[in-house]
DNA sequence: AGGTGTGAACACTTTCACAGCA
DNA sequence: TGCTGTGAAAGTGTTCACACCT
């Protein structure tokens, strides 16, 4: 059970956990490193070192138990209690996160709306009414809110980041294409999908001038 | 100037490429791999490995020149030429990936929209028309589209992959939270956001248990 | 002098191969 | 017998340190 655990693995557990409840879902009572390989595009020995780095969950010979291994990649994920969080900007990315349904269903809630937009202030998004974002530090406290989605304009999204990391936000989801500053002990997931795109274009490139 | 090249060095690339660019507009017309390491939150030396696997860009004593350089990225990249996309999936996500300026901005065109569901075809979002998911060849011939966005249900990710492919697409961004099979020559990009929050409950697990 | 380009050292990840247990 | 758990080997990516050029 060791000390540093690389993203990749954490990824890669996530994968897994998706694939577990497929299995689950399909009467599966057991299954194999390598079933859980082959679902989830890896090798038989790479789920193995994954899962053998926080614990030991499966029998010799049998394989692991599809329930038992489940509940404890939610474990490791830390995904045992809902996660509450806060999204700051009701733009067109703003809006589609909050309708999507996936978060949730897998425990993460969004319980509070913010903008800058005066105009939008007061409308009401289902169960929650977009408030104005300088009460970031007010709505956060009042939701014990642990994470920040930021779908802002660039140059909103630092001092918004600083606010609600001095409010006590530890994870921050963030859409805008900047290099986020924050101290130790924050954590930064970025979806940056224009580099996505370019990655893709960098592979058709080089891809179209290998094969003519 | 080697053959294989990691993705981690392309992510950054793209990330110097818009580093870059905020250089020009301040004016600079050079700069050190030291000064585009600290923004770009690396090390000076891994932003020389980076470049140097594709050619020699700077001037020992002097660094790199900001619009040589640029475009130099832009070429690795593959971005002299726009891309023409076909986004499959009129949703909340679509949406907002149609509407998202940044992709038109940086050379993503998206040229056609196709779903499946008969109440939205006809309508009009912006400049193109919602068409039916089952012309998806003949829309992606019509418009010699490369890329492909899909933004559909998990059960049509594959399917409507499949079909893009035989039509002739080799680039797929991949929001439907499923491994997609293709063959080779044929690249994907996943973007999963309910993995990008796992992973932040993950790093806030542990560092919550760490610290009282 | 100053900063690039790069081989060599180091660190980390993945794969291999097999001992050991059900 | 069958499949896990894991050291050891191979492979990749990052950092160091310095020769070399402007």
């Amino acid at each position: 059970m060791s000390r540093n655990v690389s993203a990749s693995t954490v990824r890669r557990l996530s994968h897994y956990l998706r694939i577990l409840e497929q299995f689950e879902r399909a009467g599966s009572v057991t299954l194999s490193s390598e079933d859980l390989a082959e679902a989830a595009d890896t090798t038989a020995a790479q789920v193995r070192k994954d899962l053998s780095q926080f614990g030991s969950f499966g029998k010799r010979g049998f394989g692991y138990p599809v329930p038992g291994l489940k509940r404890h990649v939610q474990q490791i994920l830390g995904l045992e209690h809902a996660w509450r969080i806060v999204l700051v900007g009701a733009g067109r990315i703003g809006a589609a996160l909050f309708e999507y349904a996936n978060f949730r269903r897998r425990g993460f809630s969004i319980v509070a709306v913010l903008d800058a937009d005066p105009e939008k202030i007061g409308t009401q998004w289902g169960d929650v009414t977009i408030e104005p974002v300088d009460t970031l530090a007010d709505v956060i406290a009042r939701e014990q809110a642990e994470m920040l989605i930021l779908s802002v304009p660039n140059e909103a999204a630092q001092p918004v980041a600083d606010q609600a990391i001095t409010a006590g936000i530890h994870g921050i989801l963030n859409f805008a294409p900047v290099q986020l500053r924050v101290p130790d002990g924050v954590f930064v997931q970025d979806v940056n999908m224009v580099m996505e795109l370019e990655a893709l274009s960098f592979d058709l490139s080089r891809s179209a001038s290998k094969r003519p």
